[in-house]
DNA sequence: TTAAATTAGTTGTAATCGCAACCAATATTA
DNA sequence: TAATATTGGTTGCGATTACAACTAATTTAA
């Protein structure tokens, strides 16, 4: 840089490379564009093509609506993401016979085939990552993590 | 859901929800989306937009190209989100005298104005987010962050 | 039991993204 | 020093996203 020296003045500073959104969010974009690579090479899925299944392996005949939710991801993508996944039949789906508004989604033997290759490939993954911690900072991140993750919940900054 | 027992079979299950990196996905969307709620309302600002402004108070002068190196942004994105910044006089750019390809931008007056008042509400959410932490917790839970961030630099899964 | 409100899901559309192609300036090297 | 490669930055364009509008089915409640 031409001038990297950090900068002083009266003014208040942000490093933004100790903030903590900041941070949290390149950590995460690493971490997902590695995994995201790995399943667009080897399954042609994208990172919602693949939770969408995730969901599904773990919690058979959800609904679109139920997907949305608990990946947190619209449903007009969902929605599309689906079409995609019944076109290459991993996902099919039934209209359900009490609520017809409602679908029933579940993965195809196909689906399930290519979930039970994903799965290993994940963990793998996620072992490789944590490698880095012992077995107690392991579980002290882990838990850091969701009180974190409950408490943002419930932060609001709008006054 | 329909059936929301936990799924048993002989197949490899993963618990998307007890995965690492879509823990830290979720976890770094809500944290981000708030953020971004409050750049947005209080000074039309994108998240990049504020991050570019957040690098040239910190280092100012410095180039497109290295505002995108640093906040790991497609320059193309940079160079598109600079116009808006430029076009509201935020931010301000000289060509090089030594090297007439780069262009060094700095902060407006108007600019560092603004870049004063976000800086506080940053670091006021960053608190209200570490609320849920004791001052050993804080620290541990940044050395671990980093870490992680250091080894998921170094891993490769594509073999 | 009809009218209004809610819910599940799809689609239109404008904005944004990400990749590659591109231009201009500089650096390399033959 | 002329040809080639590299670098800083912009732009074209197809794909993706987010929001809202919409359809159809169901629930609520007058």
């Amino acid at each position: 840089m031409k001038n990297n020296s950090i900068q002083q003045k009266a003014e208040p500073l942000l490093r933004l490379d100790r903030f903590l959104p900041y941070r949290l969010a390149t950590l995460s974009n690493r971490i997902s564009s590695i995994i995201a690579e790995a399943y667009k090479d080897k399954f042609a899925l994208s990172i919602v093509e693949w939770r969408i299944m995730a969901v599904l392996g773990q919690y058979p005949n959800a609904s679109a609506d139920e997907v949305s939710v608990k990946i947190q991801v619209e449903k007009s993508i969902i929605s599309r993401a689906l079409q995609k996944l019944l076109q290459r039949h991993l996902v099919s789906r039934q209209v359900d016979a009490d609520d017809r508004r409602r679908q029933n989604l579940t993965l195809t033997e196909t689906g399930m085939d290519v979930y039970s290759q994903i799965v290993p490939v994940s963990y793998n993954y996620e072992q490789a990552l944590l490698e880095c911690f012992d077995a107690e900072e392991q579980a002290i991140f882990d838990s850091l993590i969701d009180r974190l993750n409950q408490h943002a919940e419930t932060i609001d900054i709008s006054g």
